[in-house]
DNA sequence: CTGCACTATGAATCGCTAA
DNA sequence: GTTAGCGATTCATAGTGCA
């Protein structure tokens, strides 16, 4: 089913709501509401544009001061990604990542895995001792052992291999035969006739985009593409806290969940709604934009509404 | 010019000693001779049946009782580094890794930048709340800001991705896609047209070997390979202080290095040395293998010889 | 000697059960 | 309660042996 036939039977729609102002006021009125928190925020240094112009060292601190906001805004078996890289400081890779992860640990969040967003592509240059940097940091906390998680949302295609192998099984290959060593492992090949998806690692390759969006980063639309998948479902709310150009909320519509986008740039915001209306706008996805100023209460209980239940009206197709 | 012909012509041959003993002392009479030590490490609680077992909390605290002795033996120009990945303790990723980091860190050394060693097919499993584990760090660690790096000796070929971005840029509508990018990456990768080599990135793609050495943690001898090539010159001294089967040791003198390989396990030794022997000792590569009983002092010395001048003989040029 | 069939196994993790 | 041990689960590649 195709997803304006789902929308059309469903009978409901997916909202992304903008909001121009600081995180840690405005998604006060969120709590416990998100089930993915996907961000990537202002590196040390690098957007002078955002908030206060933060220092490496200062780093840590500062995100700290987000870190109430963020905890309460999350359901509880919900996930915090991170998209974060160190900046090099002087000819050596400052810290002030592991420092700001070692303080939200501190602070009660718990870090499942490390997750690399490996960039096949990255920035061109050259330097006389230090290689191209191709790869970030996507930390996944959650606030409990328990957490939503889906594997098969993002499972890959099996190898060629199987083809091959699985043609004609042996004697060996008819039930469980396990390895020899003392690794612990065995297999079943049986098992695996007809797989066409294995699980997925946690290195996520995609190519950096080359596109300047008026934000001075995007990431990839692929990259909250794959935690939202991974992480949510379908009609839950996807919140960032620092959308900058508005990737998490392209994907969360995409991806047919609700979003939330926060930023305290007036001309980030404006520019993602841009982005949003014309890349994802359409009788199923609803965007809505307000600065600080407006009233903008009665989208707020719509898009809590619509994270909770199912709107019911008469929807007419075009 | 071949191997063969450029050792025939340099007229001298390159040595692999392996020495089984602590690092802590064996390494006391190398003082400033190692131009990279590259080395694995026993990770924490990793199989207890072949070394002894490190609990993760007190993974930093043993690893710097090792500092001396390696800061003592690297040349001021050289480069440490080490391969090493977090386990997961209790669900959550450890962070026994990021202390040991920051506990070398304190005691002098550079952390210059975090190597990805990214295993595109990782180990096999499923669990409900964790990825696949695809990638390990390489950290790459010096005694100083000015150390040798040719990265020309790393260069990668363009990858496939170029060729398929080429086209897909002349299929594209021109004008489109210049008001869509402003950028310049767009004109940078039309520069990239007929290059053949470009700088590699700091993520390593390359397989998990599958091979049992009779050693359960081999790395894949390209590893240490990548580092031999970027960060020493031909004839210059590679030391593994936890050599285990002796990839390292494969690795230098295949790009004709020469290699120190330690490890305190006797049979591991033995394993290193079988194997170093079979795969590349031959009229020009040299594989010496001690006991701590043994004398071998004049090994030693003919080893500081080798790495600090050629031998002087009637060479011949072609 | 080549090619195909088949074997072996690699720094794994979780959850249950027994002690 | 708490911990230690064991079973279940899993993908991709290299190597070996035989036709």
């Amino acid at each position: 089913m195709d997803k304006k036939t789902k929308y059309l039977n469903q009978d409901h729609i997916n909202k992304c709501l903008i909001l121009c102002g600081d995180s840690r006021s405005v998604l006060l009125e969120f709590e416990n509401s998100a089930e993915l928190i996907v961000t990537s925020p202002p590196y040390a240094d690098a957007r002078k544009k955002h908030y206060d112009s933060i220092s490496p060292e200062k780093f840590p601190e500062w995100f700290m001061t987000f870190h109430d906001v963020l905890w309460n805004t999350l359901k509880d078996d919900g996930s915090l990604v991170i998209n974060i890289k160190d900046k090099v400081v002087d000819g050596i890779r400052h810290r002030y990542v592991w420092r700001a992860i070692d303080k939200l640990i501190s602070a009660g969040w718990l870090c499942i895995d490390d997750y690399i967003w490996q960039k096949p592509n990255p920035m061109p240059g050259f330097w006389p001792n230090r290689l191209r940097d191709g790869w970030e940091y996507c930390f996944h906390l959650t606030k409990s052992k328990k957490f939503y998680m889906d594997q098969k949302a993002v499972a890959v295609p099996v190898g060629d291999w199987v083809n091959k192998r699985l043609q004609k099984l042996s004697e060996n290959d008819q039930s469980r035969h396990n390895s020899s060593n003392d690794s612990g492992f065995g297999r079943d090949i049986s098992k695996w006739v007809g797989k066409e998806k294995v699980a997925p690692s946690n290195v996520i390759t995609i190519p950096l985009v080359g596109k300047n969006m008026g934000h001075p980063a995007v990431f990839p639309v692929e990259l909250p593409s794959f935690f939202i998948k991974l992480l949510s479902r379908e009609n839950q709310l996807i919140i960032d806290p620092f959308a900058g150009s508005g990737s998490t909320g392209i994907a969360a519509l995409k991806n047919m969940r609700n979003c939330l986008l926060v930023d305290n740039n007036f001309e980030y915001c404006k520019i993602a709604y841009d982005r949003l209306s014309r890349e994802v706008a359409d009788l199923y996805n609803e965007v809505h934009f307000f600065n600080p100023q407006e009233e903008y209460q009665s989208v707020v209980n719509d898009l809590k509404m619509n994270y909770n239940v199912r709107k019911n009206k008469t929807t007419k197709e075009k």
